[in-house]
DNA sequence: GTGAAAGCGCTAACAT
DNA sequence: ATGTTAGCGCTTTCAC
């Protein structure tokens, strides 16, 4: 950082730091003439400001920070671009933590947020204790679809899980779907158990009689769901729809019915839960859930700006954003 | 941050806030005694450093910026990802900055980028006027897979593209393609005109004719790749074999393919570039070239950290990264 | 081994 | 309309 200072800018000058300090705040107080004074020379010199001192003085230093379990998943981040395109306007950074579900490195990375001084934190993990800690901290706190705790006072925004659950059961009910597996993230995390319950709603309004083998609950990744779908059918379980909690699971099962020659949608057909891209290129085109994630990021951002800014840390808001059907081809 | 100061600390032992600095920071001059004194008050009180306080006085920021296209890449986040897991033990925190490939946007934020004080740059876009700006402004930078300018004089790490190209066409050929089509992004820049040129030294060393006609250059994104591929199927184009330049695109060829009834790999081969996570998911699984995107990730941030902290700033280094073949079902 | 004091670059009372 | 001054929380030289 070899860029000049206010200091040297006003000597130049001949004024005060204070004028220049004004002039680059517009906080007013000065003439016309001065003013364009002052910017000619901070523009002729390429002024910088030094926005660690700013910092210092002011007590905020103008960043958020991002806590996400993992931002190579798509969905993370796409949250995360969401909420720096929202904030960059108004001349916050934002720090990006991962913390790879590791509880431990997540208290760490507590510590480093609050030394930081960040204005504000944006929280997508499933750990409920560390935003509750921040929040202790006196760091405005928004989480976004991980937790509704009872008597938390933390503010969130997240998907209609459960209506998403709902629809997504529905549309494989619609079509002559009668045993309908439900393959799920086995963590006890609200977003999924919403999801799950969306299905069960579903199932009941449709008289379909709740069955719990045809609820697998898996550890999260493709290739468990692939396992788990191959495992059903050398069991010889019948299903003829398979609602996944996430693309990421569906397209995993897709794989294991292709590896059985079962005609996707004809005998099978399948629902998502994301629409993460690669849902778009899958073979079949998969139907699922949208979850808007850019409205996601941006509603959890404004929402802490108002926190940051105005001054209404006791206001909890919940925020529920609508989810909906994209049709492609693994239903009809 | 609400959190205790060093000077309470200090006046609650009676001691200096020099003391106190000294112990926080193991510098020595102390006794174990007053050692011992000092932290027990700091935990009581759970002390957290001031960092920006810090940062203005020593002239660090203990942040690094990355630059990236579009952090929903996953190419991208993986390597934002290695870059964090990197630098956390160093005490570094990360700021991300998305350019979304709008020049205009990526000069403001290098305005951000000084302005903070970054202490180092981490650069994967395309632009390469912006690092050599920040290289102006004295912030060491280093450039992953992006450019390799002549007489710039930034340090590089980037996989060994020109090999990729080379091996993934020799595949093909070594399975008797003899009409390899190559779909690639058309900007100009050098990852792509590496792989492109690995593509035709691997044709000549096989003593097979390079026609430009079996090369397409297009808009980066697997619509375009389905749609460059059907128009070619409907023109009777004949090809036996693809090399894409990116997974993105292969996945967007095995659509076309599909949906021409040409049977993969039988009639047709295919090979990727980057070995992205759905290529493992994909109909059929896709042979690819693998970028360890991890290790271009912590080679660049060893190199930085280099950079930063050993003050060899003139010295300008370039790293390869070697590239290998992942064979899945594309290929046989 | 420890303390006093200056100062990093900025902002914001308080003067004038 | 402009300047003076104190100070944000920390580190570090220089004394002792």
């Amino acid at each position: 950082m070899a860029t000049i200072t206010m200091k040297e800018i006003s000597r130049i000058l001949g004024v005060s730091t204070a004028t220049v300090s004004r002039v680059l705040n517009n906080s007013g107080g000065y003439s016309e003439g001065t003013k364009k004074r002052v910017l000619d020379v901070l523009e002729k010199y390429n002024y910088q400001t030094n926005v660690v001192a700013k910092s210092l003085r002011t007590r905020q230093s103008k960043t958020v920070g991002v806590v996400v379990p993992d931002i190579t998943n798509e969905y993370f981040a796409s949250i995360a671009l969401a909420v720096e395109n929202f904030f960059v306007p108004y001349g916050y950074s934002i720090f990006i933590y991962n913390t790879s579900a590791n509880i431990e490195k997540e208290r760490l990375l507590l510590r480093d947020i609050v030394s930081r001084g960040v204005d504000g934190l944006i929280y997508i993990s499933g750990n409920p204790d560390v935003p509750l800690e921040a929040h202790k901290n006196n760091i405005p706190v928004v989480c976004i679809n991980r937790h509704k705790q009872l008597n938390s006072e933390i503010s969130v925004v997240e998907s209609d899980n459960f209506q998403g659950g709902y629809i997504a059961t529905e549309e494989l009910l619609k079509q002559g779907c009668k045993r309908i597996l439900m393959i799920r993230d086995k963590r006890d995390i609200i977003p999924q158990n919403e999801r799950f319950k969306g299905y069960r709603k579903a199932l009941a309004d449709h008289d379909i009689p709740f069955e719990k083998l045809l609820v697998q609950e898996i550890t999260f990744d493709a290739f468990h769901s692939a396992k788990c779908v191959n495992e059903l059918i050398s069991a010889s379980v019948s299903f003829d729809g398979i609602f996944a909690s996430s693309d990421i699971l569906a397209i995993g099962s897709l794989k294991a019915l292709r590896e059985n020659q079962i005609p996707i949608p004809a005998d099978v057909k399948v629902v998502g839960f994301d629409n993460n891209s690669f849902g778009e290129h899958s073979y079949p085109p998969l139907t699922t859930i949208n979850q808007d994630k850019t409205q996601l990021g941006e509603s959890a951002s404004r929402l802490l700006l108002d926190l940051m800014e105005k001054e209404m840390k006791d206001k909890r808001m919940e925020i529920v954003l609508p989810v909906n059907l994209v049709k492609r081809d693994t239903t009809f």
